[in-house]
DNA sequence: ATCCTGACCCAAG
DNA sequence: GCTTGGGCCAGGA
């Protein structure tokens, strides 16, 4: 399940497939899916693939490591909005995290 | 090849 | 709580 050596493409497919697969009113951390996909040490480049995507990947429930909000500027507090929109709530200026995490089922991402 | 950047992370202080 | 430094990695200049 190391696949360091596969082509970026594939890399990114499976960080995105991840991305869609968290629900509404949940997030999850750039840690966490990268290690989802099966990319443990990749969490910056889900930012890029994030990037890419735009609106079409659920790009608002991917928080920094223990619900902060990574975004500067216009783009931080569209997040928060779009967040609260789905019902997440916030402790401050963060997620909170507890019970809003998703948990990933490991075994749905084998190919 | 090198340098720089980024929606990162975490252990320290 | 917040800031820092070092560690990560890919992509673009």
């Amino acid at each position: 399940m190391l696949l360091r050596a596969r082509p970026s493409e594939e890399r990114d497919a499976a960080i995105r497939r991840v991305v869609r697969r968290i629900p509404r009113g949940k997030v999850a951390t750039y840690g966490q899916v990268a290690a989802a996909a099966g990319y443990p040490l990749y969490h910056r480049q889900v930012v890029q693939v994030l990037r890419k995507a735009g609106d079409a990947l659920p790009w608002q429930r991917v928080v920094g490591a223990g619900g902060a909000i990574r975004l500067k500027r216009e783009m931080a507090l569209e997040q928060r909005l779009r967040l609260e929109a789905e019902g997440v709530r916030f402790r401050g200026s963060r997620v909170d995290l507890a019970g809003q995490q998703h948990a990933f089922r490991m075994w749905e991402f084998e190919d």
